[in-house]
DNA sequence: CATAGTTTCATACAAGCGTTTGAATTGCAA
DNA sequence: TTGCAATTCAAACGCTTGTATGAAACTATG
């Protein structure tokens, strides 16, 4: 039974690395020399870089599915097996954006290490990715129940908007302080949940009757629809 | 005065091959073989790779940026110097969004190229940014004549919730087609550019009332105010 | 034609990467 | 203590990357 202490070592090591510098820019050398262990170890432990990747990806990403699960589970079981759509959409995206975006001591290196993932889709996660597909159909799921008259296409729109919001904020949330100049609070991480749930929520509830779109000004430069009605 | 053949093949390779495959899987050897040039070509005409990448990013950037604006312009004159809202909004999204996920005949590497930047990043790109915020500006002061009673941080949430949409839709439409099992309708751009438009606009004109957030159950794992209202 | 300047070319270089190797060290059972 | 398997270690390997070099080929002017 190993000691199991060098092989933690380096999973600690390479998330939080990860996490802070993305997987370009972090070698194995960078990991050892965090993890204060020998370069060889990573092979010896895990045989390969994407193997020590694929791992961190599972793990971590089962911790994070979890702690959402969690707090779906709650709200359905406080709704008495429906929840309010806002409830489950705060489930959704309320973990990742509280543990990447929230003060310091309710940040998660896990959500970060996904966030990257999800950022720079290296080969070995793009070959596991499919799982998370499996968890957000939980999700889908529940905003039916919660949503019974909504079109099936509005829902998955809704339920995409809601991960878009909430990812991109993770993602460029220095552009909209920049562009702002301040007046978008990013240390207000509930404000941001409680933005972005209400976004998403409106939507779902009165979905846009948009069968067809509004056709734009049929002047602007490089935009000509040449075959009409394709995709019908 | 040179010919410019080399050094314009060399820009229309780069463009393709990085908009195709992203930066991190294209070498300067891939480039060049599409090129059909010599390898030093790149050194002699552009210094170096990273020169390279920001000469790509800075003329494409603008063509888009251009676009973008004719559709802004073309709307506020329309309106006699105010538009609505959605046509704002649709001038931002819109013609990357047509190009990146619109019918082949309407695509363009630019826009294409302009997404794989925005996704990764790369650092001599990262360099050149700022240029974005301005050009972002001259949206959120079209904005402003249009919803003059809009507060700031709600019209600039705005605006970042449409580029969010956006951009994430462009970036995962497979995981939202895999998702809905092919209810959702990638190939109706127009009708999906309608869709994040009225989601954003939705919010701008009636911005969610939250200088303070609906507080989520408290009880969840992993969620703990330990230092209420420093925000404020 | 001759020649100076520009552009192309094959080739080489140094650096960094993930991985491998084989010996040294450790931990523990007999 | 002895012996064996598990683990650690320094060192090197093979490969790919961006860049540099110096000669060759081309172009255009005198």
């Amino acid at each position: 039974m190993p000691s199991d202490q060098t092989r933690s070592s380096i999973l600690e090591a390479a998330e939080r690395l990860y996490a802070e510098r993305g997987f370009a820019d972090v070698t194995l050398r960078d990991i050892v020399a965090a993890a204060d262990v020998n370069l060889a170890a990573v092979n010896y432990h895990f045989g390969s870089k994407d193997e020590l990747i694929a791992e961190l990806f599972m793990t971590r990403g089962l911790a994070t599915n979890r702690e959402r699960l969690n707090e779906l589970k709650a709200a359905e079981a406080a709704g008495g097996g429906r929840a309010d759509i806002e409830a489950i959409l705060r489930a959704l995206v309320g973990p990742t954006l509280r543990g990447c975006l929230g003060p310091d001591n309710e940040r998660s290196t896990a959500a970060r290490f996904m966030i990257r993932a999800s950022i720079e889709a290296v080969p070995p996660i793009r070959r596991i990715k499919n799982r998370e597909i499996d968890h957000l159909r939980k999700f889908a799921a529940a905003m039916r129940r919660s949503l019974p008259d909504c079109g099936d296409a509005d829902l998955y729109w809704g339920l995409h908007f809601a991960l878009a919001m909430a990812h991109q904020t993770i993602r460029d949330s220095e552009r909209l302080l920049k562009l702002s100049e301040g007046q978008c609070d990013l240390d207000d991480v509930e404000g941001m949940i409680a933005r972005i749930v209400a976004a998403a929520a409106m939507t779902l509830r009165r979905p846009a009757n948009m069968g067809r779109a509004p056709r734009p000004n049929s002047d602007v430069a490089g935009y000509r629809r040449t075959t009409p009605g394709l995709t019908g």
